[in-house]
DNA sequence: ATCGGCTGATTAATCGTTTAATCATGCGAT
DNA sequence: ATCGCATGATTAAACGATTAATCAGCCGAT
């Protein structure tokens, strides 16, 4: 865009110096008197001067661009991604660049072959099942899980599915069903994984992965929730909100009050589950932190690059790679029923408690 | 950042030519020979060339990257706009700079003003409220709704209303809620007024704006539904996926099964409509559709555009503004109860339907 | 008195592409 | 034989910033 904005030649022009000054003067590199740098950053802030990133990236060789990469941006999480991701950035001066890969693994390749023909100065990706991360040839934050090799930062998905275990413990649960995706996913692995430590002697828990069973019974399918209150659960632990609004949903639907009849617990705090009914416990990351240690490695990693060398792209590190999680009480969790390995078949509703939301 | 990838120069003397023949031949511009475009291709193609981002800005003023801004990036349609968005523009060989503003009005502002300071060529702006597009320096394409003034396209979000309304009372229904957040949303108050335009003489509407309840009842307070259904209300017709869940949820836990005691439709198909129990009837815009024409739009402005000139930021215009909305028909809406405008209290469920969910 | 070194500024080259202006050449028309 | 013209290519300037190299003073030390 032809920008109205002044030029650095303009500025020179007007205080009688050159435009070596001026540019000396704005980023404190060169040798100007204290009082010349006063004078020109008040002339340049009174023009409004912004600098020509197609001018400064020609001769630097730095584009002050970030690309996000994120294999399956129907995520629901995206939002909170893209947003965190946009605030670290824009905030350490970086433009972000999205790219779009519709879950297919060629068309992610190209994408971010985009980007790097675009000259981004870093990715940062949010691989997908374990997504090889190819050489590309610029500094990559990779935000994953803590147990992934090549992992940048990450929130402590392990940690967290133990706060929701220890919870779901404290309540009295003994027999938890684990809702998830799909087993490829290094995330969704963590998570359930976590759980699973918590529960130890005298308690049970299984695994109900969904991506399979659709395979087979078509997608939307029901889970068969209600069988598993038959079978005695009294918990449904889901690896994201997503299931655990399926599920609950499907429970009332049963006629399984939640949570008299049945927990039902989730992750990452999704944007509907403070308003539904029951409001979902569940655990949230802490995506700010996240954005800011990831953008943050990147930048350090941007910086300290030699711009000229030929660079690889392994995926840089940070000193924190792992944030705490945050268990998130609501009113999708309660006791189980109290004396009761309900073996009777689904009952109707009774008793519904009104009310009952927390601001 | 320094691409590996070979200049114009190297392609130009490898042939032993100059390179503004490449330049020319690779463009199409100048008078090149048919012979002379073909080795050029080649070997561009051969040495995997790809052109300087910066070099060509600097030079011609344009970046090759649209703004899009989304003031409200929670909103779950974030990820379907920016995908179908991002699509339209890679595939007009242009790059999806985000920004941000976390519903604030000036960091809004603040966000434009990095967009335009990083030379976007042009900007997509989905406004929230009526927001007023300040005059930036470059083409902008507004997705709002046709009834606004300075829309560029958007989903017939009127027609979207009278479609769902349309199947409501085909299925019997005469008296319904409208459930909406704010009033003062253009796109909510077409989608309502196009439901309001179905239901005529005999049958009764009303309108629940969220946002101001909440405002005196507290975030994520109950909406008091089963009060309304025991006023003989037997559809709640949904301006959002969102709302609708949260009717959904606070139906069912009443003991109110959806549908057969309540019908509940939304709008947008959101990414869990299709797999909560019942699967919501629905109507989705076809934002591939809107995408590709409010940046086809914002390209023709861009390329017609002296890039010289001043250019205040009036909004551009498409042939076609008005995109129809798509019924999606699943479980969650059907047939009233039979004869009783229920005036009990809330009873507790019975007769569930187990299955009927479609792939 | 002269030289070395420091300070504060300037010069000029450079990044990679585009494009207006120029130039050489061959061919048909006068 | 010469002029004009179309064709195919080259030259050179420009876009806006950064930065290495250079330069003019000036002060203190030998």
């Amino acid at each position: 865009m032809a920008r109205s904005g002044p030029k650095l030649t303009r500025i020179a022009r007007t205080l009688g110096v050159s435009a070596a000054t001026v540019s000396n003067a704005l980023s404190g590199k060169g040798r100007v008197s204290a009082e010349m740098v006063e004078k020109i950053r008040a002339t340049a802030a009174e023009l409004g001067y912004v600098p020509s990133q197609a001018g400064r990236a020609l001769r630097t060789g730095r584009t002050g661009v970030l690309g996000l990469v994120l294999p399956d941006i129907a995520n629901p999480l995206f939002p909170q991604i893209a947003q965190a991701i946009e605030l670290a950035a824009s905030s350490s001066g970086y433009g972000v660049l999205i790219a779009d890969s519709r879950g297919d693994v060629s068309t992610q390749t190209k994408a971010i072959e985009r980007l790097i023909d675009r000259d981004v100065d870093g990715l940062v990706i949010v691989p997908r099942r374990g997504t090889r991360i190819a050489d590309v040839g610029c500094p990559v934050a990779v935000i994953d899980t803590p147990s992934t090799p090549g992992n940048t930062v990450a929130a402590d998905h392990w940690g967290g599915g133990r706060q929701i275990a220890e919870h779901l413990k404290a309540l009295g649960h003994r027999r938890v069903l684990i809702i998830g995706n799909n087993p490829a996913s290094n995330v969704q692995n963590d998570r359930a994984g976590g759980i699973r430590s918590v529960f130890g002697e005298g308690t049970h828990t299984d695994t109900l992965w969904i991506e399979p069973l659709e395979k087979v019974a078509g997608k939307g399918c029901p889970l068969g929730l209600a069988d598993m209150v038959a079978e005695g659960y009294t918990a449904f632990a889901c690896i994201s909100d997503l299931h655990a609004l399926r599920a609950l949903t499907e429970l009332q639907r049963a006629g399984i009050n939640v949570p008299e009849k049945a927990s039902v617990t989730g992750f990452d705090d999704l944007i509907w589950s403070p308003v539904i009914t029951p409001a979902l416990t569940t655990a949230r990351m802490d995506m700010t932190e996240i954005a800011a240690i990831a953008v943050a490695a990147l930048v350090k990693a941007i910086s300290e690059r030699d711009p000229s060398d030929p660079a690889i792209g392994a995926p840089v590190t940070a000193e924190t790679s792992k944030v705490p999680m945050h268990l998130v009480i609501r009113q999708s969790a309660a006791a189980p029923p109290a004396f009761q390995p309900v073996h009777t078949t689904v009952t109707a509703a009774t008793s519904v408690t009104e009310g009952g939301h927390q601001p």
